[in-house]
DNA sequence: TAGATCTATTGACGTTTCTCAATGTATGCG
DNA sequence: CGCATACATTGAGAAACGTCAATAGATCTA
């Protein structure tokens, strides 16, 4: 609130500066969490690997997401470690291969984050 | 998919490769939209604010914001311009003091895009 | 008009992110 | 074993981000 005067004090255009809110109910620690989250999907390249894999009833290998964009290996392979690292996609090898595919439990977490934050 | 054979000829633990996936549904244009709405939440202080904001029936001026983050005023202000900018809050002046109130509309929004997305 | 207050903008700095080229690791085959 | 293939990791460079101090803009009051 503003620091100058005592609140109910302050009238402005006839109304009070506003009611003083209270602590937000999300913890640092929960607000970090959720960041993570979503800092995981603040990319177009991931938001497009996440769509391809969830049309896909089957794990799909690296070399075959590769192809559907216009980047190198490696940084698919980076995109692949950021979803992995917060479980939106899971792996499995197969020989050579390995196959991803979506989390569904772990995305399925995000409505339920939203509400917390805007409840 | 692999680039050094034709795909129904490689045979790893007698399972071919994977079957290869069709392009992404979301479009780059919609992709792009959609990690800049992810994008706003991917920080701590942006989630609290928000939530502190959804808390209060009614909008709340910078300056109480600001009292409930370790946080300079200029640094608050940039984050309401980054949830603004998205428009996932709106702000209105009353005399010098500008309140902010979360933007439901357009936050109700976002579970839409997690369909598509996942579709 | 002059001063005070609330908020936004600018510029700078360090950190993080995205991308690639090069290299490393793991698995399968001959 | 040695080679080939699929994927991961490392390191580097450019761009974006979060933060602050300083300043600017907007609005009210006297």
């Amino acid at each position: 609130m503003p620091a100058a005067m005592a609140r109910p004090t302050i009238i402005i255009d006839g109304q009070p500066c506003c009611t003083p809110p209270g602590a937000p109910t999300v913890s640092e620690a929960d607000a970090a969490a959720y960041a993570a989250w979503f800092k995981a999907l603040a990319d177009p390249t991931r938001i497009r690997i996440l769509n391809l894999l969830a049309q896909s009833s089957e794990p799909v290998c690296v070399c075959d997401i590769t192809d559907q964009f216009p980047l190198g290996q490696p940084t698919i392979s980076h995109h692949l470690k950021v979803l992995r690292d917060v479980r939106f996609v899971v792996a499995e090898r197969r020989g050579t291969f390995m196959h991803y595919q979506v989390n569904q439990a772990c995305l399925a977490e995000l409505p339920e984050a939203a509400r917390r934050i805007l409840n």
